[in-house]
DNA sequence: AGGTCATATGACTTTGAGGTCATGTGGGGT
DNA sequence: ACCCCACATGACCTCAAAGTCATATGACCT
């Protein structure tokens, strides 16, 4: 936790600090990421960077504790609020539609949070882990099992698999949905394309019924 | 490529040299990777290390291009080949096999390989693509795509899609199979245990059929 | 006006990275 | 016996990182 200054901050100033680190960790992840280029990029000295927070890892956790997490929480849709009621096809596809408007409309967070997912044997995660109950990689987990439970599923199918692979396949499932659609997706009123919402059937498709024939 | 004082070493020192490497580049990826570390556990000098290579980046392309590739060749099974005479499935099938046989014996080079999927914005992945000719990415979409021209996928399948997701769709899985078994799985004289056989056959039915009723 | 206390500051320390280079050494040819 | 040349060596260089600390500043209270 970042120490009480930086909370005593004009908002404006901490503001900058938080975007001027988000920009940093997005385009370098963490290790690479330079806290004196966060510094000189805030108009900030270091000396007072050290008063705000204890170390690198502090703001780092900040940044996806209180800042991502907080900002991916406004996507959720109404439908994800009471899961018990819907399915698990229709979860995943509102799932994926948040993700992909949150991705599209934070662009680093996104990336941040890519990072995290390729970087779980990093000490950052298992803090990550510790201190917010490991939130994302235990939710697909709960999801599965309940929707094996329920039958949603054919028989057979490996629950620890579907929902070890799962984190990873979202994540590459956006950066497709994201990277190929760059010029021509019009975020309308609705915050996202009908191409990429197109790709989002598809990509459902696939789960349900995979790549081969029926 | 190495220089010439390398390829001149007695082979055991050369050896004692890779396999150092490899230890260190498996366990810190390739940036936090250290040249100080490499040399005091090969027990060579550092400036004899710049007599071999001539930078950091020069060892790490070696052992890419050079030890782990030639490696993982001699895993490819027959079939493998001549992928034209087989369908789809059988080659992703007997795919699967062979790097999980690879993963499994050479743990430390497939973590090294992992090292390179995940991080594919690196310089040094351009480097290597540049240099060998994106021989993975390349391979998936080929297959993909002769799959689909043959009419083994159904209607819909988006080509792009599959080819996108699909070396860390393979990664993720092969980090599943070797993780929950690690225990037990006994490596017989066929190289692998029955139990990730059948392991191997739920995700190739995944892939076929996905996780949802026919 | 004086004093106090939270905050701001940047020079400084330590650490370890990748990379260099003058010098040492030892086997082979004449 | 000499030299030569390929190779070996580790002290040394530069650079940039994270983190520290003595000192300066300035708003507010008495």
């Amino acid at each position: 936790m970042p120490k009480e200054t930086f909370f005593n901050l004009p908002e404006e100033k901490r503001q900058l600090i938080e975007k001027t680190a988000i920009t940093e960790f997005a385009a370098n992840g963490y290790d690479k990421a330079s806290i004196n280029t966060i510094v000189n990029y805030s108009g900030i000295a270091k000396g007072s960077f050290y008063q705000y927070f204890a170390d690198k890892k502090d703001l780092f956790m900040h940044i996806l504790l209180s800042v991502i997490a907080q900002e991916k929480i406004k996507y959720l849709s109404p439908i994800m609020r009471n899961p018990g009621e819907h399915n698990f096809f229709d979860l995943i596809k509102e799932l994926f539609i948040s993700g992909l408007k949150f991705a599209s409309e934070n662009p680093e967070l996104e990336k941040i949070g890519a990072w995290i997912i390729n970087n779980t044997t990093h000490p950052v995660y298992e803090e990550l882990m510790s201190e917010a109950g490991d939130y994302s990689l235990n939710f697909y987990e709960i999801m599965v099992k309940d929707a094996m439970a329920r039958g949603e599923f054919r028989e057979g199918i490996d629950v620890k698999y579907i929902s070890h692979i799962f984190p990873t396949l979202i994540s590459g499932t956006m950066d497709y949905c994201l990277k190929n659609s760059k010029d021509d997706n019009q975020i309308g009123l609705s915050g996202i394309s009908d191409e990429i919402l197109e790709k989002v059937d598809l990509v459902i498709e696939f789960l349900k019924n995979g790549i081969g024939h029926k």
